[in-house]
DNA sequence: ATGGTTGGCGTCCAA
């Protein structure tokens, strides 16, 4: 089994690249984010024409994410956190199999819930996944989690220890979701480190080849109970070279179960 | 220390 995940920044823009990056790696399930669209606009007949679901949680304008699938899945579900319908959360059930697609909010630029409310929604919004997710014995998550959890997964920790995205509570609380959900993070245990484990690079920087001020922000969890058996995975750094390129790449998982 | 770019039912806001 494959699955995809990619925060494709506006489905509008990115239909074509997602459709090809479709139809080169044949995955079972493509979990987005960020698709800036509503539920009716979602251009679900593409996806159709390659024998592709869709199952969508959108809105317009902002966030909105969604998982494709080659089979027809048994439900969906979109839970709502921090009171806001915002669009950041759907799950499908598939023979027993739960795969949620999962958008954390960014959380503004200044890393202080004090006086930053973009910030403090980060936070709760953690808060509230750790306890969905201890209860909700998901198999797969997935998706732009707008955290670098580990050291060596932004260009330069000393440079960024104070930058949202990797400050210390923010890495704490997202590995706290990752133990208490007893989950496995696959592209960490099965990319040798001295890859490039960066999954986002500005859209400020000229090029983003020349210094490589890259950050690995999209993860693939699995569910260490779960009888998922991981065979691979990789970061598919060429999309960011892409004409009109998402600021951040696909990732994939092959498993077995 | 600052500003850089992209996308959206846009003319500022969010990322």
């Amino acid at each position: 089994m494959k699955i995809i995940s990619w925060n494709v920044n506006s489905i509008r823009i990115r239909k074509h690249q997602l459709l090809e990056l479709i139809k080169k790696e044949n995955p079972d399930f493509v979990c987005l984010q960020e698709i800036k669209s509503s539920n009716d606009a979602f251009p679900i007949s593409d996806f159709e024409k390659l024998n592709y679901f869709s199952y969508i949680n959108g809105m317009p304008s902002y966030n909105g994410v969604g998982i494709l699938s080659k089979y027809k899945v048994d439900s969906t579900y979109s839970h709502v956190f921090c009171n806001k319908n915002d669009s950041r959360h759907i799950e499908v059930k598939y023979k027993g199999l739960r795969i949620h697609s999962v958008y954390v909010p960014a959380g503004g630029d200044i890393p202080d819930a004090s006086v930053n409310k973009k910030f403090e929604h980060k936070l709760n919004f953690l808060g509230e996944m750790k306890k969905f997710f201890s209860k909700n014995d998901a198999h797969i998550l997935a998706g732009d989690l707008n955290i670098a959890p580990y050291e060596n997964d932004v260009w330069s920790h000393k440079q960024l220890k104070n930058v949202v995205s990797h400050t210390e509570i923010e890495r704490a609380k997202l590995l706290d979701i990752l133990e208490s959900g007893n989950f496995i993070d696959t592209l960490k245990k099965l990319i040798p480190s001295s890859e490039n484990l960066f999954t986002w690079w500005s859209y400020r920087s000229p090029d983003f080849r020349l210094n490589n001020r890259g950050r690995r922000l999209d993860h693939i969890w699995i569910n260490k109970k779960s009888s998922l058996k991981l065979i691979k995975a990789k970061i598919i750094k060429e999309y960011r070279e892409l004409q009109k390129p998402s600021d951040h790449v696909p990732v994939v998982l092959e498993l077995s179960f």
